[in-house]
DNA sequence: TACCATTCTAAACGTATGTTTTAAACGGTA
DNA sequence: TACCGTTTAAAACATACGTTTAGAATGGTA
């Protein structure tokens, strides 16, 4: 028995079937919910056949959860990533991780990624926040994820207000990812909704601004 | 001629069949996205026939308009009312209004509403922040409306720190609706979202943690 | 009574939906 | 060549959808 190359020989260039149907779907149920996006435009827009969808993942559903899953855990690493790089730097220098630090590591991966175009990130960012409202089964899997992750960030809330108790600190937790669900949501409508008051600037200035208002929130 | 007494002169005990419609679809608007509601599913709950949607409101879409439309203006109404009550009760003891006189009239409306269950409130405030994620044509309205409203709270915050810019206020307002929204939408997952360390108690306590964290995001 | 606008009912229309089925095409291996 | 697992294709299936239609019931007015 011989090592198989597994498919693309030939086809090497451009991505196969199955990663465009992902790329597009998470496009497509970024914009809208996902009983909003039918099979069939996905399948159109990717250029696949109709039964290409059942084919690879079952079913629609199984769709989604793919599309969820296909990029949790390399945001998730990256979010963790951030949160450790702060810790370490502040260890070094022979100081606490300030809160600003904490939370620019919670916020700086989806922010970023939201701004990005080139690998798709963005929409997988407005995917997710929108997944939040979405009621169908396998919800509960974006959710774990997501506590697993605020879970990794509690003590360091902990250890820089310790007069806070638990309860304190996920509220608080949850009024932060409030607002960045918010902005994530309405990007594109944030100027309308502010009578041209508000400019999206680059991704740095819109997560400073994030952070600045959830630190004070959080003192 | 003589005056109409229009409707219900038997019928008059329990609602008629365009306010069950609405009553019920405000509710399932509230729990779904607007594709993921059917017709059928709402006029089979109301208990009327299929056909009546499009006799009262013309069609699906203007269904979802008129549930909308039907608290707006009550809602608005009432929450411009808290913030000219506070600013009265601050003129008359010869002081400015607080910022957490302001921001607590902002959404003490929302909240309270949220908790409310006997005039079915809660439904329609739950269908309004999900109103928000939906791209469905008439949405422009939802949004125009809150702008409206926005505007009458910016001058109070700009007395309140007049070093901050408009877009400086913009961005803190819509921080504070997205706090505010991400707990509407998920109240009954917020113990779950925390290792059931948060607690949902009374309105009051959850307009004032609201208000607490974004008072300090606002300074 | 007869009349009328309003409301309700049942049925049908045309289309869109997710999924399944059957068979053809492909690409490497023996 | 023949073989085989993988992938693609077209068609059909059964159901669900929003909307329309035509007619019956209702309840007050003259």
């Amino acid at each position: 028995m011989e090592i198989r190359l597994k498919k693309k020989s030939k086809k090497s260039m451009g991505k196969d079937a199955k990663d465009r149907i992902l790329d597009v779907s998470e496009e497509l149920f970024a914009k809208g919910s996902y009983a909003s996006v039918s099979v069939r435009t996905v399948t159109a827009e990717a250029d696949v056949n109709l039964s290409a969808v059942n084919y690879y993942f079952g079913s629609k559903q199984g769709l989604f959860q793919a599309v969820f899953v296909r990029r949790a855990t390399q945001m998730n690493h990256e979010r963790l990533g951030l949160l450790y790089e702060a810790s370490e730097k502040a260890r070094t220098e022979g100081r606490e991780v300030s809160l600003k630090e904490v939370l620019s590591a919670m916020m700086t991966t989806p922010i970023f990624w939201l701004y990005d175009e080139e690998q798709g990130l963005s929409g997988y960012i407005r995917f997710l926040a929108r997944a939040y409202l979405e009621e169908a089964s396998g919800m509960d899997n974006v959710f774990r994820e997501e506590v697993e992750v605020f879970d990794k960030f509690v003590p360091y809330f902990k250890k820089l207000n310790p007069t806070l108790t638990e309860e304190d600190i996920y509220w608080r937790i949850h009024f932060t990812m409030g607002s960045m669900h918010h902005i994530i949501n309405h990007m594109d409508r944030i100027s309308l909704l502010s009578h041209n008051a508000c400019h999206i600037g680059t991704r740095e200035q819109t997560r400073d601004r994030l952070v600045e208002f959830c630190c004070n929130g959080f003192c």
